[in-house]
DNA sequence: AGCACGATTAACT
DNA sequence: GTTAATCGTGCTC
C-alpha cells in the first residue's frame, strides 16, 4: 500500500527515536515488480560528528555525504571489502545521523531470498547487516535514494509496532576500536520473542 | 602513491 | 573461540 510507506518525518526525528520505532516496519526492496523483503528486528543509531563510532566522525567526505542530507534517504557503504550496510538518513538536513538495519524477518520475496542465502539455514538468510543486503541485492547502486517516494525501488512501510517489553537496547556491535563512551552507547535496538514476530507477520499478511 | 583497517561473514579448530 | 576473505576509504608520507 502506497499510503502505509513511511512519510519524510518519520525520519526527521532523533536517530533514537527513529531507531527504536523502525523495529516492527516493513523493509520492502521492488525488483522488475517484485516485493522482497521484511519486518525490521534489529536497529543501531550513528550519527554527530562526535560519536567517534561513526563514520561522520570523518565530517563531510564523499562516502558520508548522503548522511548530510536530508532525511528519508538511503546511506548505503562498502566495507570488509565485501560487504554492503543499509542505513537511513535521519534528522534535520545538514545534521549527520543514519540508522543501521542489522536484521530483518524476511516475509516477501522469499525465493529469490533463499536463492541468494542458498548455502544458509533460513534462520540465518538476513540476520546481519551485510546479509541483509545479500539477500534483498543491495548495493551502491541505491545509494542516497530518497525512501519517501513510492515508485522508487527501496522503501520502508508501517507495521505493528514492538511494545517496549519486546525491545531489548544495548551497545552497538563492532566498534572494536572505537573509544569510550562511544563504544558502549546503548543505541542498539532488538526486537525479541518469535511470538510477537509471527503475529506481526500474520497481522500484515 | 602507499598503507592500515573496517558499523562482517562463513568456515574451521 | 579463531581466522581468512577482500577492497574502498581516509589518512600519512
Amino acid at each position: 500500500m502506497k499510503d502505509s510507506i513511511l512519510p519524510r518525518k518519520f525520519y526527521d526525528r532523533p536517530a533514537l527515536s527513529v531507531a527504536r520505532d523502525l523495529l516492527g516496519a516493513r523493509l520492502i526492496r521492488i525488483e522488475d515488480g517484485q516485493r522482497v523483503g521484511g519486518i525490521i528486528i534489529e536497529t543501531e543509531a550513528y550519527g554527530g560528528e562526535q560519536d567517534l563510532g561513526c563514520h561522520c566522525r570523518s565530517g563531510r567526505t564523499e562516502r558520508t555525504q548522503a548522511m548530510y542530507g536530508p532525511p528519508g534517504h538511503a546511506y548505503i557503504y562498502f566495507t570488509y571489502g565485501m560487504h554492503w550496510m543499509l542505513n537511513f538518513v535521519v534528522e534535520a538536513d545538514g545534521n549527520p545521523a543514519a540508522i543501521l538495519i542489522r536484521a530483518i524477518h524476511p516475509t516477501e520475496g522469499l525465493n529469490l531470498i533463499a536463492e541468494r542465502r542458498a548455502k544458509q539455514p533460513p534462520k540465518r538468510w538476513t540476520d546481519g547487516p551485510g546479509k541483509i543486503c545479500q539477500a534483498l541485492n543491495i548495493d551502491k547502486g541505491l545509494y542516497g535514494v530518497d525512501l519517501c517516494i513510492p515508485d522508487n525501488n527501496l522503501f520502508v512501510e508501517k507495521g505493528s509496532r514492538i511494545p517496549d517489553s519486546n525491545v531489548t537496547i544495548g551497545p552497538r556491535v563492532g566498534l572494536n576500536t572505537v573509544p569510550e563512551p562511544w563504544k558502549s552507547k546503548p543505541w542498539r535496538f532488538l526486537a525479541s520473542m518469535e511470538d510477537t514476530i509471527e503475529d506481526t507477520t500474520t497481522a500484515n499478511a
